[in-house]
DNA sequence: GTCGACATGTAAATTGTTACATGATTTA
DNA sequence: TAAATCATGTAACAATTTACATGTCGAC
């Protein structure tokens, strides 16, 4: 049974202590959090997954509260730092984000050092390919896609000054 | 049979002219294209759809050449003009986007005009109100998931300058 | 003549959405 | 006491991924 980024998602949620389903539910659809979806359909079958999993206990006291076991904060951890691959960066940054999100207190300095360090390294290299492809093939496309891909590389830039800034952020901390 | 995302960027792939579905396929692999998965679990079964509802035809020529009909152009135009909600700009701008980069020749300038508008000041509004959030509520984040709020705004900016210029540059068009 | 790229598809399994269904608790 | 919100779940459907399966064509 795999661990979806969902799953990942909610037991990141349950960090900072315990919640209800019906609680996650409300951030995904309050907040911004990604683009998971609050859908019912999605949530409740995660939770119970994640039950059988052993990676959340429900206590029997109160209804349904969610609290994150030791396993679980250790799944999450093995995923937090996985190595960075180019795919990631190209098609789901926004996943990375959310590792990064989840990372204060489950993941060492070194880690995130490491972490930033490859998602920056990344980020430069498909900016240059994309600035490139514009310069080339791309010098071909109608107007409005290579609008579409300027903007796409001012965003990229946007990340990478991030991330250059998010990691002096990082190195400065006691 | 409802109209997908995934079927729509097909279509508006074929704007520029036919192409295969392999073709298809490798634009979605090569280009950073969206997210939109090159398996032939999804292009295959879609353009089948496409032909079916006859948003495409498929010249009996040469083996399955992909050409995109009157009656697509038109299904295409009308998802391209869609109103644009709080929604989609909070959740799917890279639908917005990817839109914006099949508008070329399909769209009058003042549809484009007006898309471009809504999207500026949708982004504006969704800016200001994750800006107000970090004041309040979400003052009290744990350090990461605040700096993870700071880029979803810093590339919400981009995308308003982007925005900005873009709606002049068609302003200024012929 | 075989390797890689071109080309098209299906089947099974997974995932996620929409809609339905239920009931408790709070607040106006 | 009625409406809104909190809270949990299921069932049917839609969509996508992974893996399998097949065959052509050009280059080396």
């Amino acid at each position: 049974m795999r661990i979806t980024t969902l799953d990942y998602a909610i037991l990141g949620l349950l960090l900072p202590g315990p919640k209800t389903a019906y609680g996650i539910r409300m951030v995904f659809e309050s907040t911004a959090m990604g683009n998971y979806s609050s859908s019912p359909g999605s949530i409740y079958p995660a939770t119970k997954k994640l039950r059988k999993l052993g990676l959340v206990n429900s206590e029997n006291k109160v209804g349904g509260i969610l609290e994150i076991t030791a396993r679980g904060k250790t799944a999450l951890k093995d995923w937090l730092i996985q190595p960075i691959t180019p795919t990631m960066v190209e098609k789901e940054s926004q996943v990375l984000i959310l590792k990064f999100a989840f990372m204060d207190h489950l993941v060492s300095r070194k880690e995130k050092e490491a972490f930033l360090g490859a998602f920056l390294e990344q980020s430069k290299t498909y900016s240059r390919s994309l600035e490139a492809y514009l310069k080339g093939d791309g010098a071909a496309l109608p107007l409005h896609a290579r609008l579409s891909v300027e903007l796409g590389i001012a965003t990229l830039k946007t990340q990478i000054n991030w991330l250059r800034s998010t990691l002096q952020t990082v190195k400065n901390q006691a």
